[in-house]
DNA sequence: AAACTCCACAACCGCAATATG
DNA sequence: GCATATTGCGGTTGTGGAGTT
């Protein structure tokens, strides 16, 4: 038994979309709201699927849309959260106001992914060259036991193994063992956990980022705080304390 | 100028998650 | 609790324009 399509594709017009269509979507969204996705078409006059009228909304009508090319500060600052939240488009879109999950993952595809590449860089992993890891290796490990003397006597590893439930992944025995700088797995299972004020790679660099008030940056939980710890010694490290764009 | 290649972006597909009855 | 409908997500493919031969 085959899987039921998600319409009656009979009869429905595929591929790019036209003005005139663009116009009927976006009249109606715009007139009656977004009620019933599967609903729109019939009810615009166009002989599309919901699913093919939800995409094009999403990703090029709607009017919240910020349209053009990436910033080096955004290249930066996606960079530093694929790091973190793999390939997670949708939930690293929701840090680009204006932009879409689709148009983040094509930009990290057709650019970002190459660069890297021609880096020697894992776009995965986010590995560094093998010597560049080892260099690495020993900086992060002063530089993690300087952030912990700062923020406090957060015993890390201690919470973490009396932490069972703790959503945030045990990364640093493995990531603090030279074994590698994967930090794609950072947040699989916490990605919302309110990183929004976390600084970007290029904040990082600025001495007045690195000046502000260490409990801005610390969240709730201590478990959070540990990985703050982690994330934000990863960033000071990454690339070589280089910004991405820095390394073309 | 035509043919070809490359690239970026738009759109599609299938599956998973969530909502609804 | 289950079945079905709907929405959302991520991987992949298709398309059209720009550049090159």
């Amino acid at each position: 038994m085959g899987r039921r399509p998600c319409c009656d594709k009979v009869g429905l017009k595929r591929g790019t979309w036209s003005v005139e269509e663009d116009q009927k979507l976006m009249n109606f969204i715009l007139s009656n709201g977004i009620k019933c996705w599967r609903h729109v078409p019939k009810l615009a006059g166009l002989l599309r699927c919901g699913k093919s009228c939800r995409l094009r909304w999403m990703n090029y009508l709607r009017p919240d849309l910020k349209r053009g090319a990436f910033s080096e500060a955004e290249e930066d600052h996606l960079v530093e959260l694929h790091s973190r939240l793999g390939n997670r488009w949708s939930k690293i879109a929701a840090f680009f106001p204006g932009r879409t999950d689709n148009e983040i993952k094509n930009h990290w595809n057709t650019r970002i992914k190459k660069r890297l590449k021609l880096l020697g860089v894992d776009p995965q992993g986010h590995e560094p060259p093998i010597e560049q890891a080892e260099t690495n290796c020993d900086a992060k490990e002063s530089t993690f036991a300087a952030m912990k003397e700062v923020v406090g006597n957060i015993n890390v590893d201690q919470k973490l193994l009396e932490n069972p439930v703790s959503k945030v992944e045990t990364r640093l025995d493995h990531d603090h063992s030279c074994s590698g700088h994967n930090t794609s797995k950072a947040l699989r299972e916490d990605s919302d956990a309110g990183w929004s004020t976390f600084p970007s790679l290029t904040d990082l660099q600025s001495d007045s980022c690195l000046s502000r008030s260490m409990d801005e940056y610390v969240v709730q939980e201590s478990s959070s705080e540990s990985y703050w710890i982690d994330t934000y010694v990863d960033s000071l490290l990454s690339w070589d304390g280089l910004s991405f764009s820095n390394l073309e």
